[in-house]
Order: C-alpha cells, then structure tokens, then sequence
DNA sequence: CTGAAGCATTGACATTTATCAATCGTGTCT
DNA sequence: AGACACGATTGATAAATGTCAATGCTTCAG
C-alpha cells in the first residue's frame, strides 16, 4: 500500500496510539482500492475478512430481512467501519455499499486480531472506539423508539444544522430515499414528514431547507443529548 | 465486600483474564447492596460513578424522552451494565431499575479506568464485552426497523424457547405490559399479536405459551441469526 | 433539442399501531 | 367471603404509517 496515507490513518484515534512497528505491519499486509458508487463491498452474514477504511467518498451499511431493507448508517472519511465483526472473529451483521467513487483501505482482520493481542495501546484504543460505536447505536435505538417519524426528521435536521456549522440554511448531503429509509420512513412519508414542519418553522427546495424559526423548531424537537449529540 | 462473590465475577468473561493483584484491588474499592424491587439504580443523563454487575434479581434498562419512557433490555446475573459509560467516562444514555429484589456489586468507575489503562488483559477482555454489546445493539435495531410488531413477537417467542431448551410449552418470565415495551408496542397492542399469532400455532394462557405448530411458526417469523442470535 | 430514466411528490386508500374507556380476571388484604 | 388493586383484555375510534398509482421535475445521453 502506498506510503502517502499513513498519516491520514494514523491520526484516526484507533491507530495513533500504537507502536510504530505494529502500525506498519498493519499497512504492509493492506491493499487500497477505488471503487465505483453503487458497488457493494461486503454482505451480512458473510465472514468478515477485512476492516474497511474509508479514505474519501462515502459508504452505507444497510441490513435486510424477508425482501426488507434499511440504510442503518452512513460512513465518512475518514473512519473505520465493522470493526466489532473483525474483532470477535464473527460475520457481519450489515452489509456495506459506496455512495459514490470511494478511496476504501482494506486491512486483514487476522492482522487486527493478531496485533490487538500484541500491543495493549491498541486494544485500549480499539476500547475506546467501540464503546462509541455502542453508544451511538444505543442512541439510535432511542431515537427510532421514542419519536415519531416527525419528530425524527425534525431533530435529524438539528443535527445537520449543528454539523453544518449552525447556519439556519443547509443542505441535505443525502438522497431523500436513503434519508427516508435511515429514518424508518418510506419515501412517500418522508415528503409528508418535510411539510408536517412547515408549522414548525422549516421550509424545504429539493436540496436546501431552510429553518425559518429556530427556537420553534427546537420546541417541536426537543433535541436531547442523550439521543443527538454523537460525540459523548 | 465480602470475598465469596469474588470466584462468581471473577468467572465472567471481563474479569477472567486479567491480574490477580488488579482483580482483588477492584473487588476492595466495591460495594454489594440488595435492593428491593422497583429501586431505580441509576438514571439516564448522570455522570457514571460505578460499574454494575447484578449477582441476582434482575434489572430493566430503559430509556425516556419528552414523557415516554422504553424498556431497552433486561439484565440477567451474573452481567454487568453500563460499561461503556464507565470506560468513556460519559453520562449513562439509560436508566435502571430493580424488577425484584436483587442483589448489586458496585465498582467505582475510576478504579475500573485505572486498572484498563494497567492491566492490558483486561482492557482486551472489555474490547470482547463491548464488541458484543455493539452488536447486540445493531441486532435490536435491525428486529425494529425490519420487523412489524407481530413479527418481533414472534421471533421473540422463538428466542425464549431456544433459551429454555426447545420445549413446545413455555412460560413468560416478565410481565407482559414489559413485554410489549421491550417489544416496541403498547400492552394492548400485544394482546391483539399474541392473538394474531394464533393461526401461526402459538396459544397463550395468562404466561404460559404453547407452541402448537413449530414450522408453522418458524415459517411466518422467519427468525435470522443475524438478529437473533444474540450469542455471535 | 428531445426523449428516457429515475427520483420526488401527491392523492386515494389500506394497514398498522396507538389511545381511550370499559370490563374481566386474579390475587391480596381484612 | 367481600372489597380492592392491578394488570390483562376487549371494543370502538383515532392517528400514524405504508402502499399503489399517477404525475411532476431533473438530469443526462443521444
């Protein structure tokens, strides 16, 4: 694997604690790949070979069940994903498609196994990442839970505007379809859920949607950062 | 606290590998209480003092926003709770009450981030417990947004007659209103799906459930190990 | 420029789920 | 036994969500 994104991958929190020698055997034995959008780069069910590393694009983990799918969440670059599956020697449990050209780093899980068991800074980074990821998930579970479809569209739009930079126009970075579905909404709904909040201070055109009264729209969703805030 | 629980927790799966001297240096920093039912022993929003195990009764997590209030699991001994919280040292995203009397080890969260940070055995143990709780959330996830409700019911009476050895007749071990929420419906609602399951082969008298036709069953819940396995 | 393809939207309708109120059943206390 | 408490069930109704079909809007290839 080329030399020039070593830097990039080590300054992902699961990587830079470990020891030099450690990090480098890991990149050795990794191969990068550009993939075209729409490519489906692993099924659940299947072992899980490889950790994946998004270098630029993006990527969908999406799960199916009886006919049934649903967009469970997006990955940006740069981070890691599957990374439990690879851990626990298990199979996956959703499978992963590009959203668009994507730049992926695909590290043997072996080797992950392996120098998890050699280097402790590793495995208290990898410790670190994983109690995120549950704790994302938890909250995940909450807000599909707790809240309607509505008011999951009106806090997902919070989100955005938080990540956007707070500014009261942003724009949606996701196709409505997919959207629908990370929501647990069809399509149909999701237009119906936009116009529910017009009341509520949100106006949409294709891409943009513009919150035209912030503090109603807070009131409405009651954002909580116990459910919203990705970060803790 | 009294060392006769001390081979019990030790033999769970965190804290087996991990050094003697550090593993009785937790056990001195601890506390067990009993606790009638009903007690709530942490709630969600506070910081995280102490890791949990329950050593006997159980206990529900659960979750509220904006006036509603989820069950999100059930804790069974001998496990922990709320580790994530307590290695991020971030605020619990659940609460957590008592259903009946049960019995607590309480370990300070600054003694069990010290002792990961010393003993890398058992910072690669907590990477195996979390890794697992990761993916048991994912499973939950995927059994809501993939499944109506009659169909988490179903596969719900599938799991619990695995658990209880395969017999035809089983019984309910929590109450039913539990149940539903734990489900993702309401209890009236779960009465109408347990009547719904009827033509399925499954009969139901107060908490005792017969599984009349097995395959009949089988075939309309379709269960998955990639839901609901929830030992991989 | 034009047509085809694909997503988004809309309306009508069906299904699922929740809510409210009443009743039933069971166990407990006196 | 009788009264009470509490969860479970049932029925009627409302609200939320999904489905189907038709239409609108963009984009892009030819």
């Amino acid at each position: 694997m080329l030399e020039s994104h070593y830097s990039d991958i080590r300054s992902l929190e699961v990587f830079a604690a470990m020891d030099d020698d450690q990090f480098e055997a890991l990149m050795r034995g990794s191969y990068v790949q550009n993939f075209p959008p729409q490519i489906e780069l692993i099924s659940e069910g299947e072992p899980s070979d490889f950790l994946h590393i998004v270098l630029s694009g993006s990527v969908d983990l999406f799960s199916s069940w009886n006919g049934r799918e649903t967009s469970m969440a997006t990955i940006h670059p740069i981070s890691t994903f599957i990374l439990a599956a690879t851990i626990k020697d298990a199979p996956y449990l959703m499978s992963a498609r590009t959203l668009e050209k994507s730049r992926v780093v695909l590290i043997p899980s072996q080797d992950v196994r392996a120098i998890f068991m050699r280097d402790a800074e590793f495995a208290r980074a990898i410790v670190g990442e994983l109690a995120q990821c549950y704790r994302t998930a938890i909250k995940s579970t909450k807000d599909l839970r707790l809240r309607t479809s509505l008011e999951r569209l009106a806090n997902y739009i919070l989100r955005q505007q938080k990540r956007a930079g707070g500014s009261a126009k942003i724009e949606l970075l996701t196709e409505k379809r997919r959207l629908a579905s990370y929501l647990g909404m069809t399509p149909e709904n999701l237009s119906r859920a936009f116009k529910g909040l017009v009341p509520y201070g949100v106006t949409v055109n294709g891409n943009r949607i513009h919150i035209t009264d912030q503090e109603d729209l807070e009131r409405f969703a009651k954002p909580s950062p116990l459910i919203d805030d990705y970060r803790t």
